[in-house]
DNA sequence: CAGTATCCTATTAGATACTG
DNA sequence: CAGTATCTAATAGGATACTG
């Protein structure tokens, strides 16, 4: 069964492409990812919070994208490392401006969210 | 209750500002507004596939994070423009560069969903 | 026009246990 | 180590009806 977005990310394919990026793991994996190969305990280890499951996904979808490069390693037990393709350092660039915007505002969005909250408050009390 | 992703978001507020990005219709309705201000059913109508409900929930969050500005004119029926706050635009600068980025990848991307597939396909039936 | 409220289903995500 | 499978709880989102 097809949800309305699906119908309009085939329409508009750049949805396709932002819905992917819409993922606050995605960004965070690559993240992780810029300085060099990570391997999947690392990746859990350091993105706090994530799931062994949802991270096993998401990795799936960002090789699917020819965002990130697995690759195995016949180890016993086996060693698997992630890293980011060409094509996925592109989009770290990308990125990492977003995460600096969000360095930079991060206040401002706060200070904006207490004013929000403090007028509904008002409004509450006083109408 | 609180998810582990909103404890890990207060430890890490860039994490919250992400979250609040990391949204399809988020993004799309930051675009939306670039031009200039726009009323509610003019963005529903725009951005196809979105529905009330999920609008008016997004642009509130988008209000109280100081991104988006609510005004409301007294006419009958009432009338309401959003618009991009001074701070909006500073971040729709940097969405910009996300949404140029998957007009410019889209076709690798959807490449590399081809090859994933094809691979996927050939391993079921060779291996 | 610009929403809110309600109901209900579908998808997501967490916990846990298991495997090569 | 690097996952998959299963079950379940929570949430998001669509459809619809209603309001100032």
């Amino acid at each position: 069964m097809e949800r309305p977005w699906d119908v309009y990310a085939q329409a508009c394919p750049t949805r396709m492409v932002l819905d992917r990026l819409a993922d606050k793991w995605s960004v965070l994996i690559l993240d992780r990812l810029k300085p060099g190969p990570v391997r999947f305990n690392g990746l859990r280890r350091d993105i706090e919070g994530i799931s062994q499951k949802v991270l096993s996904a998401t990795l799936k979808k960002l090789e699917r994208d020819g965002l990130v490069a697995r690759e195995a390693f016949p180890t016993v037990p086996v060693t698997v490392e992630y890293s980011l393709t060409p094509l996925g350092c592109t989009l770290t660039e990308t990125v990492s401006a977003l995460a600096h915007w969000a360095e930079r505002n991060m206040e401002a969005v706060i200070e904006a969210q207490k004013a929000y909250d403090a007028a509904l408050g008002e409004a509450r009390h006083g109408g």
